[in-house]
DNA sequence: GTCTATACTGTGATAGAC
DNA sequence: GTCTATCACAGTATAGAC
């Protein structure tokens, strides 16, 4: 099976490097992991950054589609439906985001996560108006930085079982609470 | 000068650490940074994690007072200026608060990483009153992380000159939404 | 398409001169 | 206390058998 092998290639590796590090997964334990041997990992991608290109690649897109919905204009309900969204993605990518958010500037080098960071500032710009000032960029950097971080550290809530669920509701609302207008936020939760 | 080059050479680390992660970080980088041969870090500290440990140190401690410093049965003002506090703590250790949040996991097989993982988690029962919900969690979560990836986020904010006061402002007020009970919330910012 | 074998480089760590 | 020299090993990457 030729394309099976990639996907779980990158999806393994994927994992890895956001928990890990980029540095510290190396060639040997993804293939480990996927199950077969290091030099077919480079049979597939021609390099180990190569790799990672190829494994946040469907991110990007899906980053670029979110970005682009952000509801210029809109009111408040629009712009909760929005959150929804935004929270959905990063449940979805919440490998590759976690390797923007936490390696996005020491991995810069590579032209697919320079492409992520180019998005993400965008996304803030966006949801800031264009002009951010210092409390806007801090409320967009804690929802973004710390949703990326709730999510891959909720796998580790093992004993008592929470839902997916149940954390997206809360996280939704959480980070409604920091994008959404504080003036008209009331609407949401507060 | 003998105690300079050892503090020096843990302060450089732990920057190296936090911004490329342990593993992308090599003694020869950390080394150069700091201005003295390779074999010269080996002196100081028996290995790269002892060197590791001994950076994070400072952190601990301060990580500690702070955890015991919660108001258990405090009135808003009290845990508003409990923030303030977590806030300057979070700017003076930013890096190690960063190799906690972002590579606790991985690196708990080193002691120090372990105790201070504890000590987060004992940190997040305390806000949350003991018992939390997945609500509770997630709001922590999201301001620990938030925060932690913010503050050194920031340094990247060149071109505009926003000064630090602005900048723990900011912040002060956004964890006081999240970790002060909401319903009391508004005489904060809401 | 996957494997073994191998080349080459970088890294953590040690030994010993100064 | 700092350096140079060196070692053993893990890492990326290549070549070639199957």
């Amino acid at each position: 099976m030729s394309k099976t092998s990639a996907s779980e290639l990158s999806r393994v590796a994927l994992e890895q490097f956001a928990t890990v590090g980029f540095a510290g997964a190396s060639l040997g334990s993804i293939a480990e992991a996927a199950g077969v041997a290091k030099s077919s990992v480079l049979y597939h991608y021609a390099s180990k950054e190569a790799l990672l290109a190829a494994a946040v690649q469907p991110t990007i897109a899906a980053l670029r589609e979110l970005v682009d919905s952000y509801p210029r204009d809109g009111v408040v309900e629009e712009r909760v439906a929005f959150v929804g969204r935004f929270v959905d993605f990063l449940f979805e990518y919440r490998y590759a985001v976690n390797v923007f958010v936490n390696q996005g500037q020491p991995l810069r080098h590579i032209a697919a996560v320079d492409e992520a960071n180019a998005l993400v500032q965008r996304f803030g710009e966006r949801v800031t108006d264009g002009l951010p000032n210092a409390a806007d960029r801090i409320r967009f950097g804690v929802a973004l930085g710390g949703a990326a971080y709730s999510i891959v550290a909720a796998d580790n809530w093992s004993g008592d079982f929470t839902d997916t669920d149940e954390i997206r509701a809360a996280l939704v609302d959480t980070v409604s609470a920091l994008l959404v207008d504080r003036s008209t936020a009331s609407v949401v939760t507060f």
